[in-house]
DNA sequence: TTCTATTACATGTATATACATGTAATAGAA
DNA sequence: TTCTATTACATGTATATACATGTAATAGAA
């Protein structure tokens, strides 16, 4: 028969969980993100969508939610806001008409260049605050973190 | 006169980015948890929601927002919905009638009981991949990050 | 005491996200 | 070649989240 749950015991869940730490961080980076950005009209899931698609000329729908581990269909709403902005350009494969190809357009990549100052003085504050050496090691975490997370899903 | 992003440079923003790293690894998080706590019919933000109450018992919406590092208009939202599920209680605090004070209920606490094992059956799995010592320290370098943050914002 | 500023919460709106499921098209078995 | 299974994307629905703004109540100045 389990204790049930006292206050200490809860206190420390909410100070370890892995979820709560990572989408608190994670959060607030995103409203910065978004608050300085305000000024393109873009949103940092934005950004950071246009700038996989820069990448990945032609990609499909599918394609794109692998590469950024999003639900094809938060793909599919994601980049219908992108294609109204006229961002993106989305039409049929020709060899496959199951299939969508998404690439960026020149407004898109416009946007782009326009947000990437805003992205890099982040960025380069944050590295600069907890320091590089540090900062490359949270990543290397970050990523270890996945790789335990795909685990336990598979 | 700025260059423009060629794709090399837009491969090494997706790869360091802050933001994409902890959004993408935080989401594959909620969405494990939010598979293994289908059962009990709670999310893992409700979770933490009801853990912070908890713990703060007749605490107001805009303090557990301030606890919980969210606006206070989702605080609202999230609560309409333990609300609704009979698992939290809300009402007028007696001395400010503009505040309301949020407790958690018998059901609520059964719910928060029913779902910490699953809870702790993923946190230490992740701790056991990564390795306890090196949870601590992604742990810490989280916080680090954290205070970057709010640094920038203030 | 009265008026104004502030505070605490709610509502309108928009984006982000996933799950369940539907639809259209292709692939593959028979 | 025909039928069925699979694939690729879309839609319905729900939660999570924030910003702009509204409303009601208190606090504080005059």
């Amino acid at each position: 028969m389990r204790k049930k749950l006292d206050q200490e015991q809860a206190n420390y869940i909410i100070d370890v969980c892995a979820s709560a730490n990572l989408r608190t961080v994670s959060g607030s980076l995103t409203q910065l993100y978004n608050h300085l950005l305000k000024p393109t009209g873009l949103k940092i899931t934005q950004y950071y969508m246009l700038g996989n698609i820069y990448t990945s000329p032609d990609i499909s729908i599918s394609k794109l939610g692998e590469m950024m581990l999003l639900d094809q269909t938060t793909v599919t709403r994601n980049l219908n806001i992108l294609n109204d902005s006229g961002y993106v350009q989305i039409k049929r494969a020709k060899q496959d008409s199951r299939t969508k190809v998404v690439t960026i357009t020149e407004l898109g990549y416009d946007k782009l260049n326009e947000a990437t100052p805003i992205w890099a003085q982040v960025q380069e504050q944050i590295e600069g605050s907890i320091g590089k050496a540090e900062y490359m090691d949270l990543l290397k975490k970050l990523k270890a973190l996945q790789k335990a997370i795909d685990e336990f899903k598979s």
